[in-house]
DNA sequence: CTGATTCACGGGTACGTTAACGAATATATT
DNA sequence: AATATATTCGTTAACGTACCCGTGAATCAG
């Protein structure tokens, strides 16, 4: 540990060699008006020759704005626990950035009731907030919200799933045609002849549904690309509970004795499990998500694969996003899509959500 | 964005309500001497009654000190282009906080050059860092160098593979045996009855080689607790020039023309590709990390599965832990193990290394 | 009892940036 | 020409913390 050099970098710096004050190179640091084109320039030489870089601990140090950002996903269900771990990344993001003159506001809506979705927007609008972290699961009703977000300026991120009006500042979520095309990749090494595939789609909301819609498109295009397996069957659900489910599985388990591999397009895999598992079929099971419930039986053995898209990573990235483009106006990644991650019994005491 | 409103935290109120000087609060604060029992109690108790964290902008601009880093990683060689991804995480590390005051100091050392490593851990000692990130190939010199460092009370991370001595801050890095039993476990979803498998071990340095034995114990434990394949068949080859390496394989796969999954235990499996590639065999490929030239044999169907532990992480990871243990004494994770990530030519585009 | 030493504490400046306020000069208006 | 208005710039007080230096009082040595 040494005592800090003088070093010449800093406003002081540029101000003493443009013989200019302080406050005229933040002046134009800020381009804000009220500095003559010539000594601008002068200044912005100067800035360049040295590359200022402002030092950022100072810069909102002594800033007296404060950001208020809203956040706005599902809460967390009975039905799925899935929203629990971007939240917990929205929590630790809030954590680190509390200090920086950031507060953040959270918002949850009900999976199951639109009018709760558009409630929560309403409110969130009225409190006019810096910037907006967005988990879009109704999409008339998002692209509603975030067309009034363009018209305010007030920038938003959504995550988990895209919009089609576009102006988001950035989408940051799996790319779930391509999570299907792989797991369709993995199915291809384990499957033989003659076995069938059995893709199972849970879901009560319509809107959700196109979520799945796009995974089973991504696991079909890659049998439609390759070899093609004798038969992929599909199953609709749209009951949550585990007895429907039960049923509907039992059914078509009946039907088909020959089913070897199981594809479930979101997290409620557990609940297939749960059929598999009580009803002692020895089929290879895969399906989505780092859910505690899904997890226990992968360590059972039940479950073989699970997809995975790092779901804390986005509410935490989401909101450093924002936070960094308004603080600092720095550059964001428009579309960041978050690696696909596969998930067995043997890498999953590993992973990192 | 508004004005921050008077808030009442901070060294000043606690000064306020203990009736005496923010010098005073701030020997308290880093338990300095020169504060009588009775007014440290009664300081420290406003502390928790507030909860005070302290403002960590406030606190890096106004220290004078300045925190100087030493990393010590391999070169760049033609042989493998792995370290370019570690580097490039403490050149992200670099960059972020060069800011807080932080300078780092990059060496490297000749993997093939024992005296190389130990010459720059001397270069290391002699500028007397602050604190250093090691990725110790040679195990016993690293050992010395470590065990130096504590006496000298410089804090280390290890990256990469860890030491036997202990002591260091943190390891980042591999579970190399899970690693390996990973890949068992993949195997056996891909191998039918008879088929044999062959395990490649393809380093120069004996030190590298103790790496790629923890990989193989681990894919061989996977197998002694299931249901064991019925041949392993294993080589080691100690050259690295492709030209040896297809001449070893070649034999190999004359005598065993049954060999249906080769497993790599490093990141030479490119070259092992290139032979599979060249003589049209038909296996399943599977190896390590995510190069270049090892995504290129991927996207050409010739290498199956790569099995990748974030190098890049590894090294943006180390250089934060020690910033944040230098700078704010925060606590560390002793051991940090990477997740075990399984690339495929589906999911690798996604990877972020 | 005097001088030196130690102890407990406060004053004040610095870190690099922001921005309110106001001064000085130039230009426009009557 | 006198006044009003714009333009261009500097002074200065923050932001929250670190730490040097100085002061007064208590304690100790001789």
């Amino acid at each position: 540990m040494k005592k800090r050099v003088n070093e010449l970098t800093g406003v002081k710096e540029i101000a003493r060699r443009a013989n200019v004050s302080i406050a005229t190179v933040d002046r134009v640091l800020h381009n804000r008006k009220g500095v003559s084109k010539q000594t601008k320039e002068k200044i912005l030489g100067i800035i360049e020759e040295l590359n200022y870089e402002p030092n950022l601990l100072a810069q909102r140090l002594a800033s007296r704005k404060i950001l208020r950002l809203a956040t706005l996903i599902p809460e967390i269900s009975k039905e799925t626990s899935f929203w629990d771990a971007p939240l917990k990344g929205i929590e630790q993001a809030d954590k680190e950035i509390k200090q920086f003159g950031i507060i953040i506001d959270k918002y949850f809506y009900d999976q199951n009731k639109i009018e709760s979705f558009v409630e929560q927007t309403k409110i969130i609008l009225e409190s006019n907030p810096d910037g907006i972290l967005l988990a879009p699961s109704f999409i008339e009703e998002s692209v509603r919200f975030t067309d009034k977000c363009r018209q305010l300026n007030i920038p938003y991120v959504l995550i988990d799933s895209d919009l089609p009006n576009g102006g988001s500042l950035s989408y940051i979520g799996p790319n779930l045609y391509h999570s299907g095309y792989l797991a369709a990749h993995l199915v291809s090494y384990l499957i033989k002849n003659g076995e069938k595939i059995l893709i199972v789609n849970i879901s009560r909301e319509i809107d959700n549904h196109h979520h799945l819609l796009k995974k089973e498109e991504g696991f079909r295009a890659y049998f439609d690309k390759h070899k093609k397996p004798d038969n992929i069957l599909k199953i609709d659900i749209r009951d949550t509970d585990l007895k429907s489910i039960e049923k509907y599985l039992s059914n078509i388990f009946t039907e088909h004795n020959d089913i070897r591999i199981v594809f479930v397009t979101n997290s409620r895999v557990s609940k297939v499990a749960h059929f598999i598992d009580s009803s002692k079929k020895d089929v290879i099971l895969i399906g989505y998500d780092f859910l505690k419930e899904n997890i226990e039986y992968m360590d059972k053995g039940i479950i073989d694969f699970l997809v995975c898209q790092k779901p804390k990573q986005q509410g935490y990235r989401g909101l450093i996003s924002l936070y960094q483009h308004l603080a600092f106006s720095s550059p964001v990644e428009k579309i960041y899509f978050m690696p696909i991650d596969i998930l067995t019994k043997e890498n999953s005491a590993f992973y990192r959500n």
